[in-house]
RNA sequence: GGGCGGUUAGCUCAGGGGGAGAGCACUACCUUGACACGGUAGGGGUCAUAGGUUCAAAUCCUAUACUGCCCA
């Protein structure tokens, strides 16, 4: 054995970035040109965003099946980028300015624009950089941003050619408004949550001065803007009331009562208000019976103009006091109760929403969405797991129009322009636009554009063929489009995998990916969603780098949003982190990611899994150390395969099976059983026995040369595969061993990377051996659970008889050598004649085992161990003889399955035969004692 | 209210009609010529509950309990 260059341990740190660094400047992230294709678009984080659990998670999912493909040899394209983040992105600009005393309005929209790119060249990057600190190995040269020039050319193409369908369309609708933001936003982004709130219920006095009657409501301000009160049709106790007025207090209006059915009799009093510019049911409700639209509100939630004169000008808060407090001193205030209800947020913003009356663009899904639900429908496009097309159908089916417009600066400008005469010219292109205008009115014009920027989920919609070049009829777009598979959360489906879907179809006509890979949604320990707010972020950096205690609290309590929850943050994050965390290294993490890649869709991340990984990182590294200490410098035998010894023939047999089981796992995305038998294949075969056994072989002083050279060569033929193997999932480790080890194995190449995918060799399968071999293990475990149980020192040498039919003794025979160094046997013999009197025994079946102990064993420690190996071995045989008694099973069962247990019950009961002599026998010496 | 899930070892999770599994944690022993981020051998589960289908149920069906997410 020689000495090696490896350090003892495994230390991430020091070989990650020097990888990277060499894969990215040898540009072998690019496509390389090859018959098959593969591609995968990632979805673009945002250009605010850092790097977090979720997209650790996905992205190494994604280089995993990119690094597998790209070593099948088929051309593969990572598609990279980042998105602007309209509402995101705009929102941490004008934060800045705020610090500096200003608002975007200071500015004006041209130098506020001119802020943001500022910002975003400066650091938009934060992301990307992180990514590559995952070992994401997309291709770089290709990075797009969604407000690209290109990428912008086919946002505006796309918005005209949806436009000249009917497919968009403008309109006065009522919208969620953000009043802080100051634009709308989509349903998607309204988040409704729980809250307190209270149910008053006033008194609108009849017109006609006979009463009044009892409306519930959760807004009263909203009663300034009250069109009529509704009851249920069949309600009988308002029957009489339908069609009568009543006075709407405070306004001096009158009001119709109108039957509706949507009116729940149950809630409340059964007498509703009707606010219809307001309420999006109240909405419908006034469609239905042609009331007036009253706007109350000003875009930042105070009362209007339109209001009477006392209220206006207050926010919507204060004018519900106002309201109810006149109300209440008009005597007009029935009572008030408390009450749980639904608040719309603004998902950015968090601000309470307010249906609002306003012109926005709009995108008519439904036809859209018909075809997006057939390609789902007729198998174009797979989920996996399956079940999230019913989440995709559910949605699509009770789809409704799409909101696209923001009235925000950074996005992408609507292609629309106004004549003087509000005529609206859409175009793609600025030039073209005045064109048309002149040829519309005869005569050169200014044209004013419509202010408004698109949905920041439009342009991503066109992500997956805009990057590779449409609207053009680019040789990438035809080569890697239909992508083949999207990798994202379930969070996601509705705002981005549907719309992909849908415009995919629409302008491409193809299908933009055939798979959806659903992921599921990483949390803590406990199972929380990973939150800023809640102060149980990991940062996937820290894990890979490791971090200090404090400066993680230092972290988690930086900039909070609530700051009075910084103490109990901090406490907590000290008592799950006392020590901060260890550098695992991205290898380790990506592991962790994988394994943790099952079906589920929630994903609680466990610490101690990543240091296990990290241990197996160690684990491998020392595999490693120890062929090369073996290997370099030896002479290593050409490919004799006949003379291979048992241990090698039964590694390469394994070997063949691992390659075929993670084929088979990464294509159906189960890289938990990847990630799995790679690892037992590893640690629990290679190195637990094909290493250990291998040992007595390379140093059996009687053993020939030429053996051992053949051993030298399949320990270190079975560690280069291995290593290919398990390079999708752990790129560095891999890569820094395969540089050492590639060479002595005989294999070419500059990089890991680019090396084959492991084939399998199926001359090397041998069912044989595995048995035999399995026979050898069996009879070492056996050996090492008496030493153990009987509490024999391990450094004891001991002697071992072994007593059974010359075909089950024939194994042993052939490989004592190995029985004997791996269970540590000074000698063994076949038995004959007595056995001596004081000797444990092991029994397996058709053979027994003796390990003489003179005056070292317990008898009656023996006699319990036996006698309890008995028992359940009993248990057992009970269950395998029921079955094998029962009729109906030998009738009904499959023959192979009735086989095996037949065979498991001889196999037991030889087992048990030779259990049963064994206690007989320690008992009979007990007694003679 | 509608839809989709979950409940398996102390913890985190696989398995999905025919021997209850993994990792971590736990116990005992061990510095054995790669590795103590290690080795060897162990302990630990009424597979939420109750019915049903079946020769056979953790697995399929029905109901219940608890629980999570999405939509309204």
């Amino acid at each position: 054995m020689s000495e090696t260059a490896l350090p003892k341990s495994y230390d991430s740190t020091s070989v990650e970035r020097r990888w990277y660094a060499f894969w990215e400047e040898n540009g072998y992230f690019s496509p390389k040109a090859a018959p098959e294709r593969y591609c995968i678009m990632i979805p673009p984080p945002n250009v605010t965003g850092s790097l977090h659990m979720g997209h650790a998670f996905q992205d190494t999912i994604m280089d995993a099946l990119i690094r597998y493909q790209r070593m099948r040899g088929r051309e593969v394209l990572w598609q990279t980028g980042t998105d602007h983040a309209g509402i995101a992105t705009q929102m941490l600009v004008e934060r800045q300015l705020e610090g500096e005393g200003k608002s975007r309005h200071d500015l004006g929209r041209e130098p506020f624009l001119g802020r943001v790119w500022a910002w975003k060249r400066q650091s938009g990057g934060t992301i990307v950089r992180q990514l590559r600190r995952l070992g994401a190995s997309c291709d770089w040269s290709r990075e797009r941003f969604t407000m690209d020039p290109d990428l912008s050319h086919a946002v505006r193409e796309a918005f005209v050619r949806l436009y000249h369908k009917g497919l968009i369309y403008r309109g006065k609708r009522l919208v969620n408004w953000d009043p802080v933001l100051q634009t709308a936003v989509s349903d998607l982004e309204v988040l409704s949550e729980e809250e307190n709130g209270s149910l008053w219920h006033l008194r609108y006095p009849m017109a006609d001065g006979e009463g009044f009657l009892v409306v519930a409501t959760t807004r009263p301000e909203t009663m300034l803007g009250d069109a009529a009160v509704a009851v249920h049709p069949e309600d009988a106790r308002y029957a009489a009331l339908v069609g009568r007025q009543v006075t709407l207090p405070l306004t001096g209006r009158t009001i119709p009562v109108i039957a509706d059915e949507h009116v729940d009799p149950a809630f409340g009093t059964g007498c509703v208000k009707i606010t219809p510019a307001h309420d999006f049911n109240d909405y419908e409700v006034g469609t239905r019976h042609k009331l007036p639209l009253i706007n109350i509100f000003t875009p930042d939630a105070r009362i209007a103009d339109q209001a009477p004169q006392p209220y206006r000008g207050l926010d919507r808060m204060e004018a519900r006091k106002r309201v109810v407090a006149d109300l209440e001193q008009a005597g007009l205030l029935d009572k008030v109760q408390e009450h749980r209800l639904m608040i719309p947020r603004g998902d950015r913003s968090k601000a309470i929403l307010e249906p609002y009356l306003t012109d926005q663009w709009f995108v008519k899904v439904a036809p859209l969405a018909q075809e997006a639900i057939a390609a789902v429908e007729d198998g174009r496009i797979q989920f996996i797991p399956d079940n999230w097309k019913k989440t995709y159908f559910e949605w699509m089916r009770n789809i409704q129009d799409w909101c696209i417009s923001r009235q925000i600066w950074w996005g992408h400008r609507i292609p629309v322009w106004y004549g003087p005469d509000g005529h609206a010219f859409v175009c793609n292109c600025e030039e073209q636009v005045y064109e048309m205008a002149a040829e519309h009115y005869g005569y050169f014009v200014e044209l004013n554009q419509d202010p408004d920027v698109l949905d920041t989920w439009f342009s991503s919609a066109l992500w997956p063929f805009a990057t590779l070049g449409w609207p053009g009829q680019t040789p990438e777009l035809a080569k890697f489009h239909p992508t083949d598979v999207l990798v994202t959360g379930f969070d996601i489906i509705f705002f981005w995998v549907a719309r992909m879907i849908m415009m995919g179809l629409e302008f491409t006509g193809e299908v933009p990916f055939r798979e959806v890979y659903i992921t599921g949604l990483v949390r803590d320990g406990d199972g929380n969603k990973m939150s800023k707010s809640k102060g149980n972020i990991l940062d996937p950096l820290d894990i890979i780098d490791g971090i200090g205690a404090e400066e993680l609290v230092a972290k988690r309590t930086r900039d909070l949003m609530q700051p009075h929850l910084a103490q109990k943050i901090a406490a907590a994050t000290r008592k799950e982190f006392p020590d901060g965390i260890q550098a695992m290294g991205t290898d380790a993490l990506r592991f962790t990611m994988a394994s943790l890649a099952t079906q589920g869709r929630d994903v609680k991340f466990d610490m101690g899994r990543v240091e296990g990984y990290r241990s197996f990182c160690n684990k491998l590294w020392n595999a490693a150390r120890f062929v090369l200490m073996n290997v370099e410098g030896q002479a290593l035998a050409g490919g004799n395969e006949a003379a291979h010894s048992l241990p090698d023939r039964w590694i390469r047999s394994r070997l063949q099976k691992v390659i075929t089981a993670v084929d088979g796992a990464f294509t159906r995305y189960r890289f938990d059983e990847a990630a799995g038998t790679i690892y037992h294949f590893i640690w629990g075969e290679y190195c637990d026995w094909y290493l250990e056994l291998a040992k007595p072989v390379l140093y059996g002083a009687e053993v020939p040369e030429t053996e051992k050279q053949i051993t030298r060569r399949v320990m270190v033929e079975t560690l280069e595969t291995a290593l290919r193997l398990l390079h999708p999932l752990m790129p560095f480790i891999t890569e820094e061993l395969w540089q050492k080890v590639a060479p002595l194995a005989g294999r070419e190449g500059e990089t890991l990377m680019l090396a084959p995918w492991p084939t399998i060799d199926s001359a090397a399968e041998d069912a044989r051996t595995e048995e035999e071999t399995e026979f050898i293990m069996g009879l070492i475990t056996a050996i090492r659970t008496v030493r153990a149980e009987m509490g024999i020192a391990p450094s004891k040498r001991l002697t071992l008889l072994a007593s059974g039919a010359k075909e089950i003794l024939a194994p042993l025979r052939k490989h004592a050598t190995l029985v004997m160094t791996l269970a540590r046997l000074e000698s063994w013999a076949e038995a004959s004649g007595e056995i001596p009197a004081g000797a444990a025994t092991a029994v397996l079946p058709g053979l027994r085992l003796y390990i003489p102990l003179a005056g070292v064993i317990d008898l009656e420690a023996e006699e319990a161990r036996l006698t309890r190996e008995l028992q359940t071995l009993d248990t057992e045989l009970a269950r395998v003889t029921g079955k094998l008694a029962n009729a109906g099973f030998l009738a009904n069962a499959k023959p192979e399955v009735v086989a095996k247990e037949q065979a498991k019950g001889r196999e037991l009961q030889a087992r048990r035969d030779g259990l049963l002599e064994s206690v007989e026998r320690t008992r009979l010496l007990r007694r003679g004692q």
